[in-house]
DNA sequence: ATATACATCTCGAGA
DNA sequence: TCTCGAGGTGTATAT
């Protein structure tokens, strides 16, 4: 990895056109190519203000740099950096290392839901995960107490779009005259008010759910209607 | 900023739960107390392994780093460096510096279009610009050549999400009789072809525009229809 | 290559 | 503070 702190003037056109204009910026140059530009500051925090991912041909004019030009490989981005000063310029073996593991993401919810169906309504037993439309997979195909068919649409954080989302299963799934009657449940550990209204008018119920209870780390708790 | 190369290994909790297993990371310290963790390779390219925004607090125990916790300052996260070894460790001053200036984001595009409504189809006339509804502004409202009303939704890129978005507004507008006959029409740069579909499901039309051609700096093409 | 959906999305505007 | 929508979203997965 290579890292340049420089006084710089950075233009990008590509899917729009931006300038980023001359002042100190860090410069990170990967190993694969990608390449990022960051502020102390500034505007963004977080966010590079101006990057380009692998694979990218970079171009470095002078020693020490004087312009640095990058484009992808395949298509019209490019990058272009007039270098007024070089203030720091250093180049560091990193050895490959192993990648991030996660725990408690949507995934995680859906495997603990399909243990245990019920969590997201009465009597509910699982018919099967990623029960396939057309239009992509609904996260849980179930029958409730009765004979009934219920979609559920898992997400961590419920919103609007959640809604819509599985408002178009259902509206694919209640074309089968024996799926006419299909419910749907959106299970979340958070739903968001605004999805709650539109999906109380959409005849769309919500359930929320805990991680820990799921996992039996914790008791459930009684349902506040806050 | 302080730019600290290290073997390590990082743990974070708060929305989910993740191990960033021992590794060469590079930790960026920003001077606000924004927090990154990035690999070289290894999973994700541009984005971070790991990061906290700030506000934050910022722990680094010994000299060299020997253990390093950063918490924001308000809520639960957290993200502990366990440091085996320090392979670099610098400082540096960078002086605050202009923000990024873009153009030809959908702000742009918009005020282009209020500018020549006729661009979304023949006659328009512009009303008003982000016309209220009580889920959201529409981007443009119009007449047509006639007394018809029409809801403009404008997009650099015409999705499946954007016919839903303008199809939920649509929804309410036409809750008032005056405007029970309010079209739709979704103008993008580049409109993707399952949008297009959707639209045509929905009754909305879909109009392709060019930033160039809107500027004037380039003369309007025969439309193609692909 | 395209489409689809998730993300510790981030970020900014507005109420 | 919260909510909503845009983003050069990025990223992974399936087609």
């Amino acid at each position: 990895m290579r890292l340049i702190i420089a006084r710089c003037e950075v233009r990008y056109t590509g899917r729009i056109s931006s300038r980023l204009p001359m002042g100190d910026r860090l410069l990170m140059i990967k190993r694969d190519g990608t390449f990022l530009v960051f502020s102390d500051g500034g505007g963004s925090n977080q966010k590079p203000e101006n990057w380009m991912t692998a694979p990218t041909v970079i171009d470095i004019e002078g020693e020490p740099p004087g312009r640095i030009e990058v484009r992808k490989l395949k298509g019209e981005e490019r990058l272009e950096i007039e270098v007024d000063e070089v203030l720091l310029d250093i180049e560091h073996e990193m050895e490959e290392a192993a990648s991030l593991e996660k725990d408690g993401v949507e995934r995680d919810l859906q495997e603990l839901l399909a243990e245990a169906p019920q969590r997201c309504g009465e009597g509910f037993r699982l018919v099967r995960r990623e029960w396939p439309t057309d239009i992509g997979p609904v996260d849980l195909m179930c029958r409730d107490g009765g004979e009934g068919w219920v979609a559920v649409e898992i997400k961590r954080i419920g919103t609007i779009d959640a809604v819509e989302q599985l408002g178009r299963y259902l509206e694919r799934i209640r074309l089968d005259p024996a799926m006419r009657d299909c419910r749907g449940v959106l299970a979340a550990q958070q739903i968001k008010p605004q999805a709650a209204v539109l999906a109380a008018a959409r005849g769309i119920a919500c359930v929320t759910v805990d991680l820990a209870v799921l996992r039996g780390e914790r008791e459930p708790e009684l349902t506040l209607f806050a």
